[in-house]
RNA sequence: CGCGGGGUAGAGCAGUCUGGUAGCUCAUCAGGCUCAUAACCUGAAGGUCGGAGGUUCAAAUCCUCCCCCCGCAACCA
């Protein structure tokens, strides 16, 4: 039982905000509840560090390339500390392994790579080449002037791969999620695909191509690698294999296409395992406006984090909109979200419960359910199977709203059942009922674990659970002493 | 006519295939209850279902036309 998750590997040239936290959380998520559920697993995350982007960018700032890249990916490693990221390795694509993998991968390509010419209006102030489309009065968009140029390239042969491809999809419908964005991809594939070019000859931040003197790689081809060097390429064939079959690459929708179509393409040619589904995630509006420096609504995600506490940023990023779709960040929403979800909903069910299992002298354990605490223990012990159906499609936001439902269900259990009245009434009944209420929490407990991981710990803490497998779940308590709890989410 | 998705209560969405009193979650208001950081129960307010026309006893749902929004449209990480 393997699994392997990866985030997309940033580029080096900005600073990390909310969206690089946005699908580092996700993928720490399924790769947390994987581990849970008993899975052996493989969480990749990094930084992209090649490209006359970064080669300019270190050149503005005055700096050496390595030296800036060194930097700005410490950035990116500090964000993944801030938010608890729990991945197994943290890639460089500037590191050896990825080079010597990377030009492995070129190699294997090479029945349908050929040699040939790159034409286009190019650039010299911005070193780009400029679409046809996207000139203006015959300028690029920058306003810089623009010349017809030549380049020799090393071409891959996409446009082979076009029926593979079709066919692909067509077998695997859930390759590409969510669903809509299939859609996308199979009609831009359907369109007809043209040859890529996939080196680079006038600059050299690059891998160099094998056998090619003076190119260096495209940086799409070095930066799709990072999947499979980080898996152990190509020393570890069995295990890139094995864990490619069962890798979900969560990627920005920005990128779907080169998850979608030139990295299924590469991995056919090269005769390597198809990764099992690219998941396309939205992106978040910032109160209500597309982030932006100038508008100067960017959210920086260590400074919320410092601000509102990990967990409920964790929380809300994946309860407030359906993963996959766009989404709008607005602090009244976060604030709203912290107060009536988590304090009010978990953090109440947990406090009035706990209190009162501390209040009579600690739990006596009664597992003779009747009609009345039956539904409530059956929930609870089904709650994980129900996650794992919502899990393995990615459905995070249906994953919450299944706990919440337990959440709301043990609290209306509460105030059904009036333990504080069957303490004077019915010692017994009481004993069932608290029983009961404290399997639910210790089911919610590991529900949330996977998006709160801090909030799960304090839980099990209370309740002297290990909180390491969702197997303790089906554990009966006996007789546990717990700690009195304290408010896991304090208003102020 | 490039391809695709969508316009339903303050917000987010379901319902459209298989016509039949317009629904869910959250938010709002009133009353009850109170072990708890409170929750729960009961009731209420709020929509000409993008627009116009048509079919039908009956249309959010079927047909026609129109308006608006949003993706994708290749070498951009």
């Amino acid at each position: 039982m393997k699994f392997c998750v990866t985030t997309p590997i940033y580029y080096v040239n900005g600073d990390p905000h909310i969206g690089h936290a946005y699908a580092s959380i996700a993928a720490d998520i399924l790769a947390r509840f994987k581990r849970l559920d008993g899975w052996e697993v493989h969480f990749c995350t990094g930084t992209d560090e090649h490209g006359i982007k970064v080669a300019r960018s270190a050149e503005a700032a005055g700096m050496d390339v390595n030296k800036f890249c060194d930097v700005t990916s410490q950035k990116f490693r500090d964000l993944g500390k801030a938010i608890k990221l729990s991945n197994d390795d943290f890639i460089r694509t500037t590191e050896e392994r990825h080079i010597a993998s990377s030009r492995e991968l070129w190699r294997r390509l090479a029945k349908d790579v050929y040699k040939d010419s790159y034409s286009g209006w190019y650039s010299a102030r911005d070193e780009e080449y400029v679409p046809e489309e996207d000139l203006v009065d015959g300028k690029a968009p920058s306003g810089a002037p623009v010349e017809w140029m030549e380049e020799e390239s090393y071409f891959f042969r996409l446009s082979a791969y076009q029926d593979r491809l079709l066919e692909f999809y067509e077998k695997n419908p859930d390759f590409i999620a969510p669903a809509s964005r299939r859609n996308e991809v199979v009609s831009f594939v359907k369109s007809g695909l043209r040859d890529l070019s996939i080196s680079r000859s006038k600059f050299d931040w690059g891998i160099p191509s094998p056998d090619a003197p003076g190119h260096v790689m495209y940086v799409w081809i070095d930066a799709l690698a990072n999947y499979v060097t980080s898996l152990g390429f190509p020393e570890n064939i069995e295990r890139v294999s094995e864990m490619m079959a069962n890798c979900i690459h969560v990627v920005g929708k920005e990128i779907l296409r080169f998850h979608a179509v030139y990295w299924p393409a590469f991995l056919m040619s090269a005769g390597l395992t198809l990764p099992k589904r690219i998941f396309a995630h939205g992106w978040w509006t910032s109160e209500g406006q597309k982030m932006s420096k100038s508008i100067g609504n960017v959210v920086d995600p260590q400074e919320i984090v410092e601000k509102y506490g990990l967990d409920p940023i964790r929380y809300f990023l994946f309860r407030e909109i359906r993963f996959g779709e766009d989404g709008d960040f607005s602090e009244n929403a976060l604030r709203r979200r912290i107060s009536y979800d988590l304090a009010n909903d978990l953090g109440n069910l947990v406090q009035r419960v706990l209190t009162f299992v501390q209040k009579i002298g600690g739990l006596r354990v009664n597992y003779d359910f009747g009609a009345d605490e039956r539904p409530l223990f059956d929930d609870s012990r089904n709650l994980v199977e129900k996650l794992r159906v919502l899990m393995d499609k990615q459905d995070l936001n249906g994953a919450l709203g299944e706990i919440w439902r337990l959440i709301s269900f043990s609290n209306r259990f509460v105030d059904h059942m009036k333990p504080w009245e069957l303490a004077k009434t019915n010692e017994s009944k009481l004993d069932l009922v608290l029983t009961a209420l404290c399997e639910s929490i210790r089911a919610i407990a590991f529900g949330i674990a996977p998006f709160m991981p801090d909030t799960a710990g304090k839980i099990f803490d209370f309740m002297n659970v290990e909180g390491k497998s969702f197997r303790e779940i089906n554990v009966n308590f006996t007789n546990p002493t717990f700690k009195p709890p304290f408010p896991l989410f304090p208003k102020e």
